[in-house]
RNA sequence: UGCGGGAUAGGAUAAUGGCAGUCCACGGGGCUCAUAUCCCCGAGGCCCAGGUUCGACUCCUGGUCCCGCAACCA
């Protein structure tokens, strides 16, 4: 079944998973929270009604873990992140209609009432698991709680993970030789009553709404195998006092777990905006639960169904890591309460940093704030990260490739065609001059217009951006095509003309640039003459007259420097950790501590087999003569004796080493590497040596020219 | 083994079965309104092997290689 085109006539929810209340954000947080703002404002350019709601997760084993490890209270520990996550998205432009927190009583009354729902229906059951408990501090200790060994690999792990070892899920129960990550003291495991949700009575109903299911292909293939594997029921409590009580078992420590009450929140935090702006505004039930099907029995809500329903439009905006909670539970839980089923699930791939993944223990990471402090403008970051490939695609950043999407696109095509077009309106006709819009050029906004209509529809960022981009670069080449500057005189009219198109252009960028770049594109409205926002403007207004007046413009944006770019790449490097894997023992621990060697480059990450190393034949060779090659710099003619035959090898020492007393040197050589030609000469070998001096690489001892290097 | 996502010019990244496009870098030319910016021209590419088709980057089959997933890392 297809849903119909945005805009609808129904409101629209976009929503961004709920940051964990337990760290500090990094831009490959960022990319979901600014594409789901993106997204958002750009539903919002089409016309759609639109909510941006999302909230912070509070509870959980590892807020519990931490915040005792803080000697605060979780509640205390969580807000504190919580507080931090709220002021750091409107840094980045991404500005929430409601942003709440799980432990706010709009979500924890709402998560009871639901589960409630879903115990009372019958699809919740109970079942006797084992559960680790620490007998000296008489406490539970659920899931990272505790830690012990793995039964697979034998590595340390935790409660739920073989985090260091083999990366294996552990069930409740499996771990070896517990412990209380808390007190240390050695656990045991005790019987333990627990509720679990029968997600497998919805695997048809799963089934039916993956193929209704928009947004990105991961998000609607990866649960299909999950699924016909057959679907396992789902434990959600846990023996913990941090949490949302489970309804109905007073006095007990069953909590809910975290992942029950986390998605609940994004429709507590959209109730918790239609309470502050009125239902008349924006009403959550319209969306969340208006016309759903009878929840009673599931496999009835079939696309048929659906599709005879005037239901809300839910747009869920993930990282692909959470692919499995957005399609498989939430969606179960949606339909066993009565409510309506998502729409579309985005689901985003990471940020990679210089080709490898971000590492916070190792603070391989470009932090939010970090990158604010650096003075960067937060429409860049975005730009970087909603257009860099598809939106499921991992995607890399490093500062020069940052560098080179600014100053190409931001600076050179949409900087400089929306400055060069308004300076010159303004200083030849004091804004818009006396004109409308040329055939050529209503035509091409148009064509963006509906590009961009069609990458919203289609979940493309990317395409939304670059039709913005496109637009720009447009105006650069008519404005070109056109030289306006030669018209003045002799054609003053035509040179109106072309003056009236590039400012209507630059309009239109401004309203289509606005979902990716806000601060830009409303400070280019601002330069327009325009009044108001131009968030508030929809795609109409691409065509709509500019004002008549308006002064002369200053850059939007300004080009980042090579030499910046150095620094912060060579900050990043310094800052980032050595690349080890897992626990960090004492022995490498110490290595690391002796010298910083700002200068020197990274240990490769990519290990080669023994094997690789074996194919290298290495031999200790002695230079038998040396002489320089003529027109070349740096390189030397060598006759190498390496015992089983002598050797003509060119290497890049000439001005480095006094090549008359090289002879008799002892050096080591890489005999079976594929000759060479260089300057004229063939070069059979070649000769290793260290660094930009080209210290060449003696024996110790006297090792006999074609020994075997091993 | 399973499943998902990939593989396109030197690098990066697109393309309802119909001319393989864009950005950076490279070579050549032009403009001076614009921030040494911009415009034009050029060179250079679909992982491999089959198949379907009038036509395949696209669909199918079989390989190779990379990344990820399999209950809480965005």
């Amino acid at each position: 079944m297809s849903h119909d085109d945005f805009p609808t006539d129904r409101p629209a929810v976009v929503t961004c998973g709920l940051p964990y209340a337990n760290g500090d954000l990094h831009i490959g947080h960022l990319r979901t929270y600014v594409s789901g703002d993106a997204y958002a404002r750009a539903l919002e350019t089409l016309g759609q009604e639109t909510a941006f709601v999302s909230g912070s997760d509070m509870h959980g084993t590892p807020v519990a873990v931490n915040a005792e490890k803080e000697g605060v209270s979780p509640e205390e520990f969580a807000l504190d992140h919580h507080e931090t996550y709220a002021g750091t998205f409107p840094k980045f432009n991404v500005e929430f209609d409601n942003y709440g927190h799980t432990h706010e009583p709009t979500n924890t009354e709402l998560t009871r009432e639901i589960v409630r729902t879903l115990d009372e229906a019958g699809h919740v059951y109970e079942k006797e698991i084992q559960v680790a408990y620490d007998p000296t501090d008489d406490q539970w200790l659920p899931d990272r709680y505790v830690e012990g060994t793995c039964p697979y690999c034998g590595e340390q792990a935790r409660g739920d993970e073989c985090d260091e070892g083999c990366g294996r899920h552990l069930e409740p129960g499996e771990i070896e030789d517990p412990v209380s990550a808390i007190s240390g003291n050695p656990a045991e495991y005790r019987e333990r009553t627990h509720k679990f949700f029968r997600v497998s009575e919805f695997e048809d109903y799963l089934t039916g709404f993956l193929d209704r299911l928009e947004g990105t292909s991961n998000a609607k293939n990866q649960p299909r195998e999950w699924i016909e594997n057959g679907l396992q029921d789902w434990c959600i409590t846990r023996d913990m006092d941090w949490g949302i009580d489970y309804p109905g078992e007073d006095g007990d420590d069953l909590v809910l777990y975290v992942w029950v009450d986390a998605p609940i929140e994004y429709v507590a935090s959209t109730k918790q905006y239609t309470e502050r702006v009125g239902a008349d505004t924006f009403d959550w039930e319209t969306v969340w639960k208006a016309n759903a099907p009878d929840a009673d029995d599931p496999a009835a809500a079939d696309a048929e169904t659906w599709a005879g329903r005037d239901t809300g439009e839910i747009v869920h905006i993930i990282g692909r890591d959470i692919i499995q909670h957005h399609t498989v539970f939430w969606p179960s839980m949606l339909r066993a309460a009565g409510y309506n089923e998502p729409r579309a699930v985005m689901a985003s791939g990471f940020v990679n940093l210089d080709g490898a993944a971000f590492s916070t223990s190792r603070d391989r990471a470009v932090w939010a704030d970090e990158y604010l402090d650096e003075g960067f403008d937060p429409d860049l970051v975005r730009y970087y990260l909603t257009t860099t490939g598809g939106f499921q695609q991992d995607v890399d950043f490093s500062w020069e490739k940052f560098q080179e999407r600014v100053n190409g696109e931001l600076v050179g095509t949409l900087g400089n065609f929306a400055y060069r077009s308004l300076l010159f309106a303004a200083r030849n006709y004091g804004g818009t001059p006396d004109a409308t819009t040329s055939e050529e050029v209503a035509s091409r906004i148009e064509e963006a217009v509906e590009d961009f209509e069609a990458a919203v529809n289609d979940y493309s960022l990317k395409r939304a951006g670059d039709a913005a981009v496109a637009l720009a670069g447009f105006g650069n080449e008519y404005i070109q095509r056109n030289e306006p500057w030669n018209l003045t005189d002799d054609d003053p009219d035509r040179a109106e003309q072309v003056i009236y198109d590039c400012v209507q252009v630059a309009k239109a960028v401004a309203v289509l640039a606005a979902p990716i770049l806000p601060g830009k594109a409303q400070r280019l409205w601002e330069q327009l003459g325009e009044d108001g926002s131009v968030h508030d403007a929809n795609l109409e207004a691409c065509l709509e007259s500019p004002p008549g007046d308006f002064g002369e413009p200053d850059e939007l944006f300004e080009k980042i420097e090579d030499d910046r770019v150095e620094e912060l790449s060579a900050e990043m490097e310094a800052s980032a950790g050595p690349a080890d894997d897992g626990e960090t023992d004492g022995e490498s621990a110490d290595d690391a501590e002796d010298e910083p060697a700002p200068d020197l480059e990274p240990i490769a990450d990519d290990r080669i087999s023994f094997e690789d190393f074996q194919d290298l034949d290495i031999r200790v060779g002695e230079i038998e003569a040396a002489e320089p090659i003529e027109g070349a710099d740096d390189l030397a003619r060598l006759e190498v004796d390496i015992g089983v035959e002598r050797r003509q090898i060119v290497a890049g020492i000439k001005q480095l080493h006094d090549l008359d007393e090289l002879a008799g040197t002892r050096a080591v050589i890489v005999a079976n590497l594929e000759k060479a030609e260089l300057f004229g000469v063939e070069s059979n070998g070649m000769l290793l040596a260290a660094g930009e001096d080209a210290d060449i690489l003696t024996t110790h001892g006297d090792s006999a020219p074609g020994t075997k290097v091993r």
